[in-house]
DNA sequence: TCGATAATTAGATAATTATCTAAATATTGA
DNA sequence: TCAATATTTAGATAATTATCTAATTATCGA
């Protein structure tokens, strides 16, 4: 909900991969962790703020954890983009 | 033109709040600066780097420079999330 | 219930970013 | 040409973020 986070959480390559992955279909922590050159704590790090941005919802299966894209940020992002085309004034703190 | 340089610009309250300013007008550094309990130096950091992101452009006039939107960017960046939602695969690195 | 597997949390460190003060550069107008 | 004004650059420090290893938690299947 704070464009604040989804900004923050948007603004950095391994995150917007991480989204990248999860547009062909829903993936296990552990399947994202092997497309990374990157430890599976910091690829857990990089799922957190996304998670806390909800770009990503996640659901435990058993064992795994799932992670699926949320696509409703995006169009909030959107929105406040579209904003500084034509929009009114917005809180942009 | 790299995405990413322009979500990073984007991910700060302080670089917002400077665009959403010059949606209603083009405004000098001095002008700008007058908006925030900072420096001078340090709202200065902040308008090189939505000028490095293309978000801004800057023109000196006499003494002042005069800092204005550039909607290009704006416009990339809502093609990247709109590929998002329905479009094919993006380098997103 | 216990060993194996999946994932996160804790704690430390390195890298990046934001901010400040002081100094430098560019321009104007007398 | 020189003093005043506007802005940036330099250099230092504090705050934040990314990353690692080691330890912990949760679940499964025998």
């Amino acid at each position: 909900m704070p464009i604040n986070q989804a900004f923050k959480a948007l603004s950095d390559p391994t995150r917007r991969k991480i989204l990248d992955l999860l547009r062909d279909r829903d993936l296990t922590a552990g399947e994202i962790a092997e497309h990374f050159d990157m430890t599976k704590p910091s690829i857990s790090n990089h799922l957190n703020i996304l998670k806390q941005a909800e770009l990503v919802w996640d659901e435990r299966k058993g064992q795994h954890i799932v992670y699926s894209l949320n696509t409703t940020v995006f169009q909030d992002v959107m929105k406040w983009l579209l904003n500084f085309q034509s929009g009114e004034r917005n809180e942009s703190k």
